[in-house]
DNA sequence: GTCTATAGTAAGATAGAC
DNA sequence: GTCTATCTTACTATAGAC
């Protein structure tokens, strides 16, 4: 009577890399045609059949590995949510000056939208759509980051590497800088004349440019 | 055999004040409605069902007026893409200094977010979506506007009031940063704990934010 | 575990009474 | 012009063969 190990519950698998691993290939191939069909087309506007058709696999194996769309949905999103909160506590530290830790922070957060442009559409769209899925997120996790954030500004800010800006809006105004070369895409290609997306010397200035903006408008001579 | 007026034809009817009152409030009727579905669903998550029950009108009534779904959300884009370009004309003037242009222009920004929230959310979904609706704004009347805006950066920097920018990079972070306001807004509202909404003083406070790296950034001594 | 076939439902659109 | 009833299609989800 111990633990079955294979029996036909998705949950129970263990993720070994012997007798899981076809699962683990289509679980990942799934959950990445997933994330590029709803960072698209949104929840409401995504269909089963497009996923299934994106992963190359029937639409029946979709409802095998993830129960339902709202599921899946949830399962792309706590992917996403995972490497968000990346990076801040290994920038935003006491020892660095403002100036350098800002911006680490902020190259960090541009290469995470260049890098994972489907994640960053998909998070914005599930903010229009009101966040209701991503509420412990948000009140949770977040506000703690951004709580653990704005104490280090405060002892930039102590010891006068900073001036004293409101925390909370700072980040606002950067990931919105930083995540909207993915989600305004479109927008930019249009503007800058680049039919084919934007190029790693456009990156290169838009980043350059938030930068100035925020080392500009809140480090001091001394950072 | 001249012109019939008042034929069953949508488009052929005059907006006279007079007979074409009732027409004029339906139609506005549900293009507000249509426009706050729209803004939470984007326009694949939305329902002429749904739309219809907002405007307190039948199904019928909106394909009568409209045609079909995406006849009618392309109306609600050109309604506020009509809106979008003003604002910009009025203050970034080569005759302002660029620290005076900038901030009208910023808080213009601000307030038509704050004013047209779901506007903004439409316009943020349909990039999300590829922006495949309004490439002619954006390749047109868009880019003119950022060179335009551009020409005058140019003086303000020839006359010593801006520091060198990309006029573009920095279009793009003013829009990105005014309008999450509205798109981001259930992030906001979690971190600052507000659950039901921001308030003026978070409004304030995000624009003085802004500002802040804004001016900070590119406005010299002497703007 | 994988896939085909299909049940059940919701959506866009229209016909036709009033 | 307005609205109800309905047609047709597309979608989510599942049953059941293999």
């Amino acid at each position: 009577m111990g633990m079955s190990i294979d029996r036909n519950d998705a949950a129970s698998v263990r993720d070994t890399g012997g007798p899981g691993a076809p699962r683990r290939h289509s679980t990942t191939q799934i959950l990445r045609a997933a994330e590029s069909v709803f960072a698209r087309n949104g929840f409401g506007g995504s269909s089963m059949a497009a996923i299934a058709e994106a992963a190359e696999l029937p639409k029946a194996n979709l409802h095998y590995y993830f129960g339902n769309k709202e599921a899946l949905y949830c399962a792309v999103l706590e992917d996403i949510l995972s490497t968000w909160l990346a990076d801040a506590d290994l920038w935003i530290t006491p020892e660095r000056s403002a100036r350098e830790g800002l911006e680490g922070y902020i190259r960090a957060k541009m290469q995470w939208t260049r890098s994972r442009a489907d994640a960053s559409r998909i998070f914005a769209g599930e903010m229009l759509a009101g966040g209701a899925r991503i509420r412990h997120f948000l009140e949770g996790e977040l506000r703690d980051y951004v709580a653990r954030i704005g104490a280090v500004f405060a002892i930039w800010v102590a010891n006068g590497s900073m001036r004293p800006v409101s925390a909370e809006h700072l980040l606002f105004c950067i990931w919105a800088m930083t995540q909207s070369y993915a989600d305004f895409a479109p927008q930019m290609d249009a503007v800058l004349g680049r039919p084919s997306g934007l190029g790693p010397d456009d990156y290169g200035l838009g980043c350059d440019t938030i930068l100035t903006l925020v080392l500009g408008g809140t480090a001091t001579e001394k950072a």
